[in-house]
DNA sequence: ATGTGCATGTAACTGGTTACATGATTCG
DNA sequence: CGAATCATGTAACCAGTTACATGCACAT
């Protein structure tokens, strides 16, 4: 209830650690991402905007410019960040998805390097769990019910198996050449 | 707005063109498929169930057995049979999440030959958009925002790579030895 | 003037979740 | 008798979408 879910608000959150945005920056930003995190429309960007400032999470200024229409200007505040931090390294749940992953992946990179390594440690457990189960649904025909072929089944485990071979190159990488960025360094 | 959305209502009437089955039955099918197609609720399934047969897209008979509680079996009337063939058949909105195309996949399996082939075109077609999308993301660096060392971009062309071979895999087979299902043999 | 891009916002709706409530039947 | 499994359902809530509305600035 209270927590781990809500990805938007720490997308958002995240994005604000590198540098302050408009809610038109951000978008962009998402938009850039292709579907990797989906691209929020502006009737949910805004009001998460909104509630963010209404929690205190991140202040606002309002630039004004001579040639531009104005703008928002959102920055994250120490309250945001404490937040964000939480958020992070607090175990993910067990279903969640790909999104999911992506969002906590840029954040956590732009944030901590522990953090990182924990989140990938994570989807590795819960990308092998996915896989076993697939691999138990493909060989028991017990169901009675026979869903194509097992095409889907082949599909999810082809994925699944890329993505686990990915988290491991990338866990080798991580611990050959730490990152320059740590945490909370920012303001 | 009229049409293509609602994923869970037509992926219940393509598990159905199978055999008639409860809900509680749906949900154990769907359970076993891991997060491939994501297991909703009993909260959004039997409410989805009431709407089909509201509009007549199914048929319900009571199941009263001597031994267990009974049951609502549900089979797929000839008006839910048109209308899934009328979804299948038509093309896939371009943002469709993998969860969507799966359910497709599953259902155009369970289907007709050519739905199930155009599908497979249509997730090609998008996937290596993707895929372009995030190879130009990573390429350029105006954005003057750089979220966490292109982690995510390259964890996303990796995912899009390997489902592209799949998919050109898969319709390679399906050329070489058409399937045995051929389209609205049911009931 | 009019259309396009930048920029912000709201209201109605939708597809889903959680939490709750009910009840039959079987097993220990 | 109580717990576990099978089986169905409803109500409150939530995150997101679509569609709408506004307005500035610049170029044609």
């Amino acid at each position: 209830m209270t927590g781990s879910s809500v990805s938007l608000r720490h997308f958002i959150l995240g994005l604000l650690t590198r540098q302050p945005m408009s809610g038109y920056d951000i978008k962009r930003v998402l938009e850039s991402l292709g579907w990797l995190v989906g691209n929020p429309s502006f009737g949910s960007l805004y009001p998460a905007l909104h509630a963010l400032l209404e929690d205190g999470l991140v202040s606002v200024t309002t630039d004004t410019r001579p040639d531009k229409p104005s703008r928002k200007i959102y920055s994250i505040t120490m309250a945001g960040r404490r937040e964000l931090d939480e958020w992070v390294n607090q175990p993910t749940e067990s279903n969640a998805s790909m999104k999911a992953f992506v969002m906590r992946l840029i954040v956590a990179d732009n944030f901590s390097h522990a953090g990182l390594v924990a989140q990938l440690h994570q989807r590795r457990a819960q990308v092998a769990a996915h896989r076993a189960a697939l691999e138990r649904a493909a060989g028991s025909r017990n169901h009675e019910v026979v869903w194509g072929r097992q095409l889907a089944l082949d599909y999810g485990k082809a994925l699944a198996t890329t993505e686990l071979a990915w988290l491991d190159n990338a866990l080798e990488r991580l611990f050959q050449q730490p990152l320059p960025t740590e945490a909370l360094q920012g303001d």
